[in-house]
DNA sequence: CACCTGACTGAAT
DNA sequence: AATTCAGCCAGGT
């Protein structure tokens, strides 16, 4: 079951539009809690069970493929990225400040939270 | 019920 | 400039 602040993650992940990535950061910082960027990693662990969550788009704050290895520990997440239209050279993305795609610039926080507030 | 761990990050040393 | 520490939250042992 996820939690509330699972369901926040997600639903901003699967905002991600195709090319695009964001950081676990990111996504922490557009929900509020700012520091807790490791619950949105971990959020994305859980989120395996949920195929509609483009985990594939969230990386580390340098743009490493850190949660690669959970995909199959194969080149999954890389080959995904790669078919966007994202670079990906060992495990980490090219062009990264490009593919960026920051929460905070292209979704209403406001609605986020009253939406899940209900 | 208390302690440990984890796909992170920024500040401090 | 590089490494360490602490903070954040949920879930597992």
């Amino acid at each position: 079951m996820a939690s509330e602040f699972f369901d926040k993650v997600y639903k901003v992940v699967r905002q991600i539009p195709e090319g695009r990535v964001t950081t676990y950061g990111h996504i922490a910082r557009f929900l509020g809690t700012g520091r807790s960027a490791r619950v949105v990693g971990y959020a994305m662990n859980a989120s395996h069970n949920d195929a509609s969550v483009p985990a594939h788009r969230v990386v580390n704050r340098k743009g490493v493929l850190t949660g690669k290895h959970f995909f199959g520990g194969s080149t999954l997440m890389e080959d995904l990225l790669k078919s966007e239209g994202i670079l990906v050279v060992e495990d980490q993305i090219q062009n990264f400040e490009q593919c960026i795609w920051d929460p905070m610039e292209h979704l209403d926080q406001a609605a986020y939270f009253t939406d899940l507030i209900e």
